[in-house]
DNA sequence: GTAATATATGAACAGTTATTCATATATTGA
DNA sequence: TCAATATATGAATAACTGTTCATATATTAC
């Protein structure tokens, strides 16, 4: 049955789409990254160690708020994947955990032409 | 005052950090395109995409969903410019907005090691 | 051991968001 | 004009999320 102007190409397209869905899980996962990164005061964290790694006092001078949710904040990127942290005597140091995360940042900044 | 161990290096981070901090509206745009990403049914409605463009009839056939959920979903990655639609006909024609969705996608898909 | 400092976290609240349902708008064909 | 079809949308609700506050944990210096 005709559904729509273009029913071969559409329909066809609908079944390749379906014949190449990432699996439930990894759309998932997709996402998560993408979530971790949708939030203004998660973004500047990213920014902010653009500049290398800092404890969690710097963190907080450089992009502002409460450590509270700084730390909460910190806590959702590192479950992301998207920071790792290391043990420096009282501190614990935050950095980015690759070059993929500010790759991501910079083709989207580029794709807005927003000045990074 | 020394706050931490590495006190030197932290605080220059700090400060480039604060002196290079994106403005807070570019910060925001950057935000919203990734919020915009960042829901598995929306994720669907891309990846389906990247088989060519299709009237909304058959994206609910490649993703699932009622049409209604799915209207909504295109109308959030339209406004933030994933996606353009064209009408044909009685039809409404979503495609992706450009190829940087595609990178965006596949860098983090990358990043995963998950098959796309 | 105790005090001081750095960081993390649980609970609660407020704000946001995805879905559903019902309905509205727009186009086509008669 | 009217019926049928495709798509969009407002309102309502349930689920989710960010922040705050209070407090817990871990490390260091004494």
């Amino acid at each position: 049955m005709e559904v729509c102007g273009q029913e071969r190409q559409h329909h066809a397209a609908a079944e390749a789409a379906k014949a190449n869905m990432p699996e439930e899980e990894d759309i998932g996962r997709v996402a998560a990254v993408f979530k971790a990164i949708s939030e203004p005061s998660r973004l500047k964290i990213l920014f902010a160690l653009r500049q290398g790694e800092m404890c969690v006092y710097h963190i907080v001078e450089a992009v502002g708020g409460t450590q509270s949710a700084v730390s909460h904040q910190l806590r959702i990127l590192r479950d992301a994947r998207m920071i790792k942290a290391r043990r420096d005597g009282q501190n614990i140091v935050y950095s980015l955990a690759d070059e993929h995360v500010v790759a991501v940042l910079e083709l989207v900044c580029t794709h807005l032409n927003c000045k990074i």
